[in-house]
RNA sequence: GGAGAGGUGGCCGAGUGGUCGAAGGCGCGGCUCUCGAAAAGCCGUAGGGGCGCAAGCUUCUCGUGGGUUCGAAUCCCACCCUCUCCGCCA
């Protein structure tokens, strides 16, 4: 949610923020409402100032009789004056349309319709060429047995897979690298130092976060729409997370931090699942777009002056962990129409698939600001007293996609797939995935 | 699933119809004392909205929504949430 304030001093730009960002919000009439309201609670003000002035009880001498006719009397006028002003059905518009505002994008975010303008800040890596034509990810995993589509499909429905074998252990293998680095103050502030940062070198605290989440809390992290993209508990009134942000982000709401505790870091691991409605036809094969997969995400909360630093962090780990990892990737600034509704930023990896001879997105960096913390009432208190609201980072540390990552970047002209060198210790030191 | 208890400020916790937006404590900030610190003492310290350069004034908020009343944290109704015990279970 943006400022009202804000928002009554920028009519302008947020309504070329609705049109870059593809969301239909009547600005004006927002700006409207808000006005009617605030006149109406002003003149309701008086009257209820005069009320209360004749209701008090000082030192325990009650109010005269004629003091108390006029208060009743000022109560029926209140009472209609209010009714009579639709007060209620007025915030209840404006709700709705605070609510659907985008957040307002970064400087540096291109203007666009679609993916297609997304602009590629950078790309690492050589893309290594292959003796060979290289396979797609599903097929090799198939021929090794380590990725049981069609068993999957018929217990859980299509975009569901089993993982197996040396692939459960490469999930892990990922977590864990992600997990080394991310509570390492010492790893952080190397990066820090290479990426040319400036912020806090403070470890994220790892977390296993809830995967169901009450609807009130999604709406208030932005995240409930797509409704048709959650998977929902009817009996429960509550979803399945798309991400464990949905449910890392909420962890302060209705909380006020201290300025001393911050930034506050979290990395959470669980699984995340998506309907993925309206990709029917995509990416049916292996595990690109799936119904449920794991993910090791990063969180952060953080003072105004160090949210964008904390935002260009993120990037930076996930720079780093595909480093470790050698694949050849590119970091993709998203365009306003490509980019989430609650985003200042989005900043993607998108690593290199020799199969598919393409880059594909594997990580996202999401820079928030004070947007969803304004909703979920996630507060910071200065030592003067004063309070506001809490930026907010989220990324991807390693999700499953990577997964297929390694699979096609490591394939062998056999069929066979090499470890990462980073990730052999937690194969027993070995070099190959077996097949099961 | 059965039975019960409860939701009050940054936190703990008192408060059952009238200077209560709220005792007390903790925490935090300031000051005194000190070479400095600790301890001790004194003072300050909920949030949102409106008006105002500011000081300040005003209004709303004690889970949420409604009701009773001149007046509600306190009484009534509905809903939401949390906790405890028993049962079941990883």
């Amino acid at each position: 949610m943006l400022d009202i304030n804000f928002i009554k001093e920028n009519v302008d730009l947020v309504k070329k923020v609705c049109i870059d960002k593809k969301v239909f919000v009547d600005v004006d009439r927002l700006v409207a409402l808000n006005l009617e309201i605030v006149k109406y609670r002003q003149e309701i003000d008086v009257l209820n100032a005069e009320r209360n002035k004749l209701t008090i009880s000082i030192g325990g001498v009650k109010p005269t009789e004629e003091q108390l006719k006029t208060a009743k009397e000022l109560k029926e006028k209140i009472a209609t004056f209010a009714g009579g002003a639709n007060l209620d059905s007025l915030e209840a518009e404006y709700k709705i349309l605070m609510e659907q505002l985008p957040n307002i994008p970064t400087t540096d975010t291109p203007v666009g319709i679609d993916e297609s303008e997304n602009q590629v800040l950078s790309k690492w890596g050589e893309i290594k060429t292959f003796d060979f034509k290289p396979r797609e990810h599903w097929e090799i995993a198939d021929k090794l047995h380590l990725l049981d589509t069609e068993r999957a499909t018929k217990v859980s429905g299509s975009r569901f897979v089993y993982l197996r074998g040396d692939l459960v252990l490469l999930q892990y293998a990922l977590i864990q690298q992600a997990m080394r680095i991310l509570t390492n103050k010492d790893a952080l502030a190397k990066i820090i130092a290479e990426f040319g940062l400036s912020v806090s070198d403070k470890p994220f605290t790892p977390i296993i976060p809830p995967v169901i989440v009450k609807a009130e809390v999604m709406q208030r992290m932005a995240r409930l729409e797509p409704k048709e993209e959650r998977y929902h508990i009817e009996q429960d009134d509550l979803y399945l997370v798309g991400s464990a942000e949905h449910t890392l982000g909420p962890t302060y709401m209705d909380e006020t931090l201290i300025t001393e505790e911050l930034p506050i870091r979290l990395v959470g691991v669980s699984s995340a699942f998506r309907r993925e409605a309206g990709s029917y036809g995509k990416d049916t094969k292996g595990m690109i777009r799936l119904h449920q997969f794991e993910k090791c995400e990063m969180e952060s909360f953080s003072l105004p002056d160090a949210s964008l630093q904390e935002h260009l962090l993120f990037s930076a780990i996930q720079e780093t962990l595909m480093r470790t990892l050698n694949i050849p990737y590119q970091v993709i600034l998203k365009c306003t129409g490509d980019m989430g509704t609650p985003n200042a930023r989005a900043a993607d990896i998108e690593a290199w698939f020799p199969g598919q001879n393409k880059y594909r997105e594997t990580h996202t960096a999401d820079y928030m600001t004070d947007f969803q913390a304004r909703r979920l009432k996630t507060k910071i208190k200065f030592a003067d007293g004063k309070t506001i609201f809490a930026h907010m980072n989220d990324g991807t540390a390693f999700a499953g996609r990577t997964i297929a990552a390694i699979i096609e970047n490591y394939q062998q002209e056999d069929g066979s797939v090499i470890i990462p060198e980073v990730l052999r210790e937690y194969f027993g030191g070995r070099e190959k995935i077996s097949v099961v």
